[in-house]
DNA sequence: CGCATCTGAGACATCAATGTCTCATCCTGG
DNA sequence: CCAGGATGAGACATTGATGTCTCAGATGCG
């Protein structure tokens, strides 16, 4: 009975906190529990009635980001329409966790153990499969790898967090600047494109 | 003389330490002073001889990761040619760098603090200017802003690096990978390029 | 109001990494 | 051979973050 609505409680302010936390990491991947606590308004004793320690919070932060990266691969339709199209619409669904997510890329405490959370083997699936699908339908070229294309868009990702992060860049501009250098690239289509001896 | 000779075995020492913390802290990028030293080969007592603390050895990596990087923007000649083969010679002459450029990368400790080494803001500036070349040449589009290519080239090195590192990626494509997403993107060029509603 | 629960503040112990120091040993040049 | 500098091993104190605990006050609900 109470204890039912004290877990309805603890979940609105888990989620808070979760989000309080994912923003100030976003911003200084350093910051201590007591930051942390400040930053959601909460106590170091509170947050720690939430999350046991420094690692359960940062366990918490990754299955968030990973939820949130499903949910936007499910919006996305992947399936749907053209892979180019997909992509745009990838990138344009996955914008709102991109700071979150690029954190988790450099927390390599996450990555350097053994055995990695499972949630992360099936996003990379998930669009290795699309650039793969790309390619099979002759929209993506074949010489690059959809695992590299996978890895260039986690990479693009966080770079373009990063650059709106530092001033440096617009936030509209953030899908327009990954979609049409990881699709386009750089060049201008009828540049011509000379080998190197 | 003594004191001569003595600063002569410390540079090569150091030299050689830094290159195995480099090498070290490149795949485990929280590895300890002690792991430190026993990847040097050399005892913790040592290599406080040589760097006052982790600070410091951070912050030589940073001096090496620059001057690195600057020797590779020399000797890829970002004025000769076209900026398409200046960016092809400035992926392969950076490509031993990178492994070293993304355990930097993801060290924000460097870049948290007020200042930070004006060497980053030479090297972007001259990455910069070489793309701002390319737009004036008509090689690169100009929607594009260097700022962001800029940015961009730097996560594609840290993910180049990351996925040979993972063994998802075989080293020989490294410059390839990079240049070709960098440059001309994952689309066929042949392919139609719908724009979404 | 009275009870139960949650919270904030802080004291306290713990723990791991770090920085410092000593001393025995090794090595090398003279 | 020998003296001086460099090294390795380890003891030791320090430090900063962390985890745990207590207790008083706030909040909410019947």
């Amino acid at each position: 009975m109470s204890q039912m609505r004290y877990s309805c409680l603890m979940a609105v302010d888990r989620d808070h906190v979760l989000r309080s936390a994912a923003a100030l990491l976003t911003r200084k991947s350093t910051a201590t529990m007591d930051e942390v606590a400040k930053a959601a308004g909460i106590s170091r004793a509170t947050l720690h009635r939430h999350f046991a320690g420094r690692d359960a919070l940062v366990r918490a932060l990754e299955a968030l980001g990973i939820a949130e990266c499903e949910a936007a691969l499910d919006a996305a339709g992947l399936d749907d329409g053209t892979a180019t199209d997909a992509v745009r619409r990838l990138v344009r669904e996955i914008e709102p966790a991109a700071g979150l997510l690029a954190f988790l890329y450099t927390e390599n405490q996450l990555f350097e153990g053994e055995e990695q959370n499972a949630g992360w083997t099936r996003i990379d699936d998930r669009i290795a499969a699309l650039f793969r699908r790309g390619q099979s339908s002759g929209e993506f070229r074949i010489d690059l790898t959809p695992a590299w294309l996978t890895e260039a868009l986690y990479g693009l990702l966080a770079s373009g967090a990063w650059l709106v992060q530092s001033g440096k860049g617009a936030p509209k501009d953030f899908q327009h600047m990954i979609v049409e250098l990881l699709l386009g690239g750089a060049l201008r289509h009828h540049a011509p494109r000379r080998e190197e001896p």
